[in-house]
DNA sequence: TATACTTATAAAAACGTTTACACTATTTGA
DNA sequence: TCAAATAGTGTAAACGTTTTTATAAGTATA
């Protein structure tokens, strides 16, 4: 196999003890014994056994990170971020794909700790309250991305998804829009983000004093295609809607597709706003509207409070969370 | 901290080595003791610890994958077809996202293998091959992707990649194009694909008898920004080309934009292909023909060949290279 | 009944580190 | 000049498993 920290002991005439402290570097070593492992190590092409180490220390310079869903643009941006202030703070990152679905988030949470992380992010859990608080409780430091848990003591980071589809609905009524519909509302395994963007719409509709037809309000699934069937119906009704908030960018992409084959014209007869903006909203025609979320950003974020708690284990930290405000990206597909 | 193998083995009133022959479960364990382990076990909440396990066994059931970048589309999906073989197999997946970078590539192997994986794949190393054989050699399994190098016994897979560009080249021949440009030339760290795209629309010219002008070729850095300063090159010509092919999507989104804004249109006056069906493709307008790779497929070949080298480790074992044939997805942009 | 063979378990030796403790040799301070 | 402090290193005990070897008890065979 490889070499070990004795071929390294043996080779140098010194004990298995001095190499370690040269390797670890806090304990004193004459510069002299130092310099010679230090060549015996190069030469050998020595590397610390990592099994080794995490067992002794139980530590491993590792943080967890899980998504669901590792393909959508806007997770993908967000594990950037992560990635490149963990690497900035020399940790890695392990990520795994939870593939939106419940199991296979607690089984990721399972891997990450068999193999001792330091520390987890959670983006966009499904888990209960009750569990991540367990989780916390039992193990070590996690951040949660999209759910507040500060009176959990909990560090975490939501988006003010309230106020980002009320930005969108009031910019639908500087444009003239008076039947504004929404897709995308809440499904059985509800996270907040879904009912705080309906909330968001709700108030926006009160406030401009509109009245609020249940009918406008489409649950569709989180998909391209349940959305474009959701506008279909919505454009059968006796009063159609003249615009169209969806709940993400996923589901504006499918009316913009169902419109083009139902051969309706956006933004000329029905206006389009979605949020998240993923990439493709630049290249659609017309190009879409958004809500933004900076992807980038928050992933940064949340790897600093991870690392953060993660040195600071033996001090008492009240943590709380931290609201993003999400901004309103100005495309064609409002009518602008 | 958490329960070991001795609490287990104390609270059930046997040895250590009985608790593990129960956890691993090849030796015979009388039916009653295995129950009162069992549920010992359950009572305490006990997992094995991990990095013991490895520390002991030298073997992680854990895979490493090396990526260029994440957030690309093509290497999500690849990435998503290795997880879900992996998965199936009882094997978990590690992956690393090397930034483009040659540097990052090689930081990710240590890691990986620091971390003990039982093999690696690597998806368009930048690595010179023979660092990638060292690799081989010194270590444990690698299955490569866009490297040919069966020659020295390692399982690869590439992309037939002259033969997608040829049939993107005849497809342009086919609509009474005549004057075909490509961008996305060879830059200085060539990877085989980009020249071998660059030869496949060489081959093309020639055999549709066309004159090969040195003028048409392009060589930009394969981004979208520098793609659309590459089309504006192009359109100064004396003879401007009447359709382009670009060595990536990526690379047409630039052009389209640039087109866009320099009032030329697409497909009308000029021609426009792409390699790698990304997303995007459908939702431009026009929507952008291109050269698809299996993205899915070749991510589950990637790890069908490692699982299969891991576990025949001892065995002799004679590793080829399995060429993918790309296919024409047309679409709008190419005149169709 | 003695012998050989099986079954079920225990004891102990790895795996490769880190670190508390111990020891010597040297330096410092009075 | 002697005690105390310091520098530099070695010894040995962890960390939590797996696995080889040993052993005791039970069963089949002659």
């Amino acid at each position: 196999m490889n070499y070990t920290i004795h071929d390294v002991a043996k080779k140098a005439g010194v004990s298995i003890a001095t190499v370690s402290r040269v390797l670890n570097g806090k304990d004193r070593v004459k510069e002299e014994t130092r310099k010679k492992i230090i060549s015996v190590i190069e030469e050998l092409n020595y590397v610390t056994n990592f099994s080794a180490t995490t067992l002794r220390k139980n530590r491993t310079n590792v943080i967890g990170v899980i998504v669901p869903e590792l393909t959508a643009t806007f997770y993908a941006e967000v594990i950037k971020g992560i990635e490149n202030k963990a690497n900035e703070s020399g940790v890695r990152m392990v990520v795994c794909d939870a593939g939106n679905n419940l199991e296979k988030e607690r089984d990721s949470v399972r891997f990450l700790y068999d193999r001792s992380v330091d520390g987890m992010i959670f983006i966009m859990p499904k888990m209960t309250d009750e569990e991540l608080i367990r989780i916390k409780c039992d193990r070590r430091p996690i951040v949660l991305f999209g759910r507040n848990m500060q009176q959990h003591n909990i560090p975490t980071i939501t988006v003010d998804n309230r106020f980002g589809v009320y930005a969108a609905i009031r910019h639908f009524y500087s444009h003239g829009f008076m039947k504004i519909a929404y897709i995308g509302g809440i499904e059985e395994n509800h996270l907040p983000d879904r009912r705080e963007r309906l909330e968001g719409y709700k108030q926006a509709i009160i406030d401009c004093e509109w009245e609020l037809r249940p009918e406008y309000i489409e649950n569709g699934l989180y998909y391209e295609e349940a959305a474009g069937s959701a506008f279909a119906r919505l454009m059968k009704l006796p009063v159609p809607p003249d615009a169209v908030f969806c709940g993400n960018d996923e589901m504006a992409l499918g009316v913009l597709k169902a419109a083009r084959k139902m051969g309706f014209k956006i933004p000329e007869q029905i206006g389009l706003i979605g949020f998240d903006n993923i990439r493709i909203c630049q290249y659609t025609s017309p190009t879409l509207t958004t809500v933004s979320q900076p992807a980038y950003n928050i992933g940064v974020l949340c790897c600093e409070k991870l690392i953060h708690s993660i040195n600071n284990l033996d001090t008492e930290v009240v943590y709380s969370n931290l609201l993003i405000q999400p901004e309103l990206v100005v495309r064609e597909s409002c009518g602008c």
